[in-house]
DNA sequence: CGGATTGTTGAGGATACTCAAGTTAGGTGG
DNA sequence: CCACCTAACTTGAGTATCCTCAACAATCCG
């Protein structure tokens, strides 16, 4: 892509800042806009009919998000939430089709983004029909490392804040079970816990218990 | 998109046939080609490391399918077999970029199968989540008879052999479970089973069962 | 310092899985 | 065409996992 072509697509956009706790955008609002993130972290999530919430996925810097045209949507699928104070730039809806025609080199990446959006889900499915809780909720920590973790001396920090209600949501499990599951790991040494804080001490352990070798804790 | 431009694509694309319970490709195998399903229908499945295995999606006329390349993958994810006899269109790998940069259109039209793909994806996993099985199983069923379904006097007919195996793996649970609850729906005059058969005869009522509002009737 | 949010822990129970044995249907070969 | 064989399915019993309900403790924030 030219620095030209650059030019024409950053002049479009609108840069946008929200606090901790920040809606972009809600479930069923219309999608008049697309994102993406500069800076921060955002939970996606979505509630169903019966008031039970999912965390559909979490958001990082670089990602496209609230892309509901894409998803042949007029109206934006889930909500996206701030976790800490992050940064946007976005653009009108009406630029998706026009962007997607006139630079290739985007729509390319568009596919790989959801290629790797559509990876990831289609793991979670395997995980949640084949795995049991423990295993799931050791894969859904090391997500989160791998995501956003920062190697520190004792581990690796998630740095920002995850409680065990969010986890419970990404695990398809209850916060209750991912408290006795931590509490079990942090005794075990594997991890340290801490209100909406989390340090993974032994990710290779964990790993182990995610691929099922160790015969878990509980 | 221009007739010549059609020409051009259709015209490096190879026509394949495949019996019924033939592998277009293999999970691990080298993703040298990527497919549009003309006729019949597959069942694309992954394996887990300890040997279960999961139905990830079926593919249906008109669906793109083995795009590893929009995964970033060198090779298929999963097993794609054929439900029935099926007919494909096949190109290879390499074109995938060269038709994504030169035909926008097309480019557009594979962001829109992976959207819909993706909205699906995580559909399942919110029903994984947090549903429990009767409804994850209506679910299924009706999806299955979204996609293929005829209609007949009797009801919604799935003209192809699906096993309760089949239905098992798709809802992520276990044969047994289905056969249960199969028995059930069909005691209670939903649905009508048989060997790798299926009638839905009360779509409606499935769908209260889907969407948690009859208690269930187990 | 008080209120609210977040997290801990226990007891009990339901859902759905595993294990196990059998039955039915369909295909195959004699 | 019948006997056999296998794959698909059914059904039962026992049980493990994990959820629900419940009460309480800790932490944070203003």
């Amino acid at each position: 892509m030219g620095a030209d072509e650059l030019d024409d697509i950053l002049s479009s956009a609108a840069s946008l800042r929200y606090d901790a706790g920040g809606a972009v955008f809600e479930q069923g609002e219309t999608a008049d806009r697309f994102f993406v993130l500069l800076n921060g972290k955002l939970r996606v999530t979505q509630v169903t009919a019966e008031g039970q919430q999912v965390i559909v996925r979490m958001v990082v810097p670089g990602d496209l998000f609230g892309i509901a045209k894409a998803l042949r949507r007029p109206d934006y699928p889930g909500t996206a939430t701030a976790m800490v104070e992050s940064l946007t730039l976005a653009w009108p809806m009406a630029l998706w089709d026009v962007f997607m025609k006139s630079h290739p080199a985007l729509a390319v990446n568009a596919i790989q983004t959801m290629g790797s959006r559509l990876q990831e889900a289609q793991a979670r499915i395997r995980e949640m029909a084949t795995e049991e809780v423990e295993r799931r909720v050791a894969h859904t920590v090391l997500r989160l490392g791998h995501q956003s973790g920062k190697k520190e001396l004792g581990g690796i920090r998630i740095d920002f804040p995850v409680s065990k209600q969010d986890i419970a949501e990404m695990s398809g499990t209850t916060l209750h079970t991912v408290s006795r599951i931590l509490t079990a790991w942090e005794a075990a040494g594997l991890v340290e816990g801490g209100r909406q804080k989390l340090l993974l001490r032994e990710p290779h352990k964990l790993l182990l218990i995610a691929d099922g070798i160790t015969p878990g804790l509980l």
